[in-house]
Parts: structure tokens; C-alpha cells; sequence
DNA sequence: GCCGTACTTTACGCGCCGGTAGATAAGGCG
DNA sequence: CGCCTTATCTACCGGCGCGTAAAGTACGGC
């Protein structure tokens, strides 16, 4: 992690393999340090290279982040999206395959999380960051509207809603990963199931009733 | 708002009451701009103050921006804890009043919750922000443990969960404040029925059975 | 009307960091 | 074995923004 892997300081890499590394140290120095917080220096020692060479293979500090960004993001998005698999199938099912590959990502890709959702909302960034949550919510939706059978901008708040309380379960998890599971469980499907325990429930009853429970007033209008 | 009290340049005003107005502008301008993005300049400036006063009321920068986090932060608490009432009621009535009060405190402070949850997550007052989360969440835990009649160590990752799904509500709808509620009826009250209706079913099913739904494998298991 | 003091204007020091220019070596190729 | 391409380094510049110092100005009590 914090070693370099060519400990002599002059090694002629391929530019790509370079470019790998120096996104890398990127990921981690921005997860840890925030944006404004990791210098181009320090971006560079991780990688164990010089400052120009970060700056030939990742550009400016933006442009470096913002790389990180969309690599992270697309694969984010990658694993949910293969998951969740194709319409057809029980809604719940879906979903259920598609928290558990979110909950995985998280535990494989704890540095680009952690980049994405605390540290980029702020700056110029937050559209970017936007992007990739309008992605997933919109996903999130879909899979909701399908199941309830309802216009989607019906389901969208209930996609952020849903997207919301994973983040929380996610964050609440990331600041004590030994509390989830019994330690024989993968803790990314113990995680799904937990949350679906208290979203599930909920789902069934806007597909049966267009509301659920005690919230009977005029919460869905439909309006825009 | 953008009006300072007293347009001509010099007046004496009580300490505190120039402590407030620096406040205040510090919270509009760092829900803007961000704590880095921010500069003691443009505090000044919102404030109707030269700069060596905002280091008079408000101390270096981050104290300033930590001063801005703890009244943000005690408004917000105080608002839900004291609109969830004592136990002894229904819990599920009781976390419908805290969802209401705390919908409504974003209504009514939004700069405040922008710079609690989206500008002070990264940096030296990650602490800070965590600790505010964490009293929030402590209180929706104690909530959910007395309503499920289990420990509060299980109950405290579905209260983040439900923390969470607060938080993507609160984002989605500041994102675009027109799409919830028919126009006639409070939006704070829609939003928490609209949350109440996904993590409603849910809670109660956890209330009966150990477990809800789909997800009834080892989920949760008590352990630490 | 006069002093204390809250406040302003102005100017500056200083450290940090993004970004770059010019020197250097690494290694394939003949 | 020497040369040329180019990946890489050392060293540096400039600006921005925090924080403060110094000197002047008007408000309001006595």
C-alpha cells in the first residue's frame, strides 16, 4: 500500500502501467486527505515518483481528480449494474443482488468510496459526483418502478430514499467492519439483508396499497 | 439575507450581537462556497465587516467554521429531540414527530444543514460532524431499541440505515424543493409520511419476528 | 465637548502548494 | 559501443489566502 513498487528512483515504465500508479496513489491520497487537503507532493510520494510525472500522466489537480473520479464511479456502477441483472426477474431479487454487489464494492474498494461520496460533493466537483449518484438512483428507480408499477417520478425520491439508507448502513459499517456478521457471513450480504429487513417491508406494501402503514395521507401525489 | 443591518460602514454594536452576525454570514458563506473555498475576505465582506473583525468575533478560520458547526448542530438536535418527546408513546409515533421536526428544521436552516453535511465531512472536522451524526443517530437507536424491545447494539446500525434514508430524502428534495407535496400540505410532513411509508412495514416487521421479508437469513445475529 | 473604544482602511509577512523549465539518465537500436 | 529518444528528476517561481500590525475615524457615554 504505502510502498512503491520500483524502489530505485529512476525506472523507465510503460506510460499506461505509470498512469495506473499514479491513479492509485491518487485514489488513496484523496480518500485519506480530502481534495483540497492532498497536495500534488503527496500525491506523488505515494506513487513514488517525482511531482512532473504526475503531472504528465494525470494533468492538472483537477483533471486528476476528476480521473479518479470517473474510474471509480464506472466501476461502482459496473458491479451494481451487472448485478442487478435484467428486468424480467422478481423486482426484490434484483434488488437484493444489487446491494450485495454494492456492499462488496465497498468492502474491494474502500479508497474509492470514500473519495467519491466525502470528499468530492464540494467544489466543482459536485456535478460530477451528482452524476454518478443521479446514475445509480436512476437505476434504483427503474428497478422500483418496475416493481411498483408506478411512474417513475413517483419512485424516484423512494430510489433516493433507498440509496440514502444504504449509504448510512454502508457508513455506519466502514467505521466498525467487525460489527456486521458473525464472522463466517459475507458481511456485504449480511449488510444487504439487514437493509432490506427494514426497506423490504416497506417496497411489498407500496406495491400492494399505493402507501403503506401509518403513512396514509397524501404522500405519493404524483405531482411534480 | 445579503443586506447587512447597517449599510454605513462604521457602527458599535454589542459584541454579541456582532458575534452573531459573523456567525451568520460564516454559515451562508461556507454553505456556498465550502470551507476551503471559503475565504475570511468573503466572510467579512456577507458580514458587512472588515476582516480583522471576523478574527475578533470568530477567531482563526477554524475556529470559526467549528463555531458555526456547534450552533448549526445544537439547532438541529434540539429541534428533533424535543419534537420526538419522552418514551413511553408509540415509537413508531414518536420517530413520525422526529422526522417531521427534522424535516422541517431543513426547510427553515438550510444553509446550516448544507454546511454540516456537505462541507464539514473532510478535514479536522470530520470529528466534529461525526459527533453530531452520532447523537442523532444515538437518539433514533434509542428509539428503535425501545420500539423493538431489542438491544441498542442491534438497533444501531438500522437507525444509521434510517439516518441514511433521511439524508437521501433531505438531498433529493433540496435538489429540486418543488417535487414533494401537492402545494397545500407542509412539505416536511410529506417527506417524513414518504419516508415513514419505505422504513415504516419494516420496523414493525422487525417489532414481531427477529427478522422481515426476504431477508430472513442470519442478518441479525446480536453480535458485536 | 471630550475621551474611550469599537471599528475601519490599508498594507504586508509568510507559508503552502500548484505548476513548470531545464538538467539527467535509461535503455533500445544500430 | 555510442547515440538518440524520452521518461524522469531537481529546483524553482508565482500566487493566493490566512493572519496581523498600524494608524485613522466616528459613536456614545460622562
Amino acid at each position: 500500500m504505502t510502498s512503491e513498487t520500483s524502489r530505485p528512483g529512476r525506472q523507465r515504465l510503460a506510460p499506461e502501467v505509470r498512469r495506473r500508479q499514479v491513479l492509485d496513489a491518487a485514489v488513496a491520497v484523496f480518500s485519506e486527505e480530502g481534495f483540497h487537503g492532498a497536495s500534488m507532493d503527496a500525491v506523488a510520494a505515494r506513487a513514488g515518483v517525482s511531482k512532473p510525472l504526475v503531472y504528465v500522466h494525470g494533468g492538472s489537480k483537477d483533471e486528476l481528480f476528476a480521473a479518479c473520479l470517473h474510474r471509480e464511479a464506472d466501476r461502482l456502477l459496473d458491479a451494481v449494474q451487472s448485478a442487478a441483472g435484467a428486468p424480467g426477474e422478481a423486482p426484490l431479487v434484483r434488488l437484493r443482488r444489487a446491494l450485495r454487489a454494492f456492499f462488496h464494492a465497498l468492502t474491494t474498494q474502500r479508497a474509492g468510496w470514500t473519495v467519491l461520496y466525502r470528499q468530492a460533493s464540494t467544489g466543482p466537483f459536485a456535478g460530477e459526483v451528482d452524476a454518478l449518484r443521479r446514475r445509480i438512483v436512476e437505476e434504483a428507480a427503474d428497478l422500483m418502478a418496475d416493481g411498483l408499477g408506478v411512474p417513475r417520478a413517483v419512485a424516484l425520491p423512494y430510489a433516493h430514499t433507498l440509496v440514502g439508507a444504504a449509504e448510512g448502513l454502508a457508513d455506519w459499517w466502514l467505521g466498525d467492519p467487525d460489527a456486521a456478521g458473525d464472522g463466517v457471513a459475507e458481511p456485504a450480504d449480511v449488510l444487504a439483508d439487514m437493509l432490506l429487513a427494514v426497506v423490504g417491508p416497506g417496497i411489498e406494501a407500496l406495491t400492494n396499497g399505493s402507501s403503506g402503514s401509518i403513512a396514509s395521507s397524501s404522500s405519493v401525489s404524483g405531482e411534480r
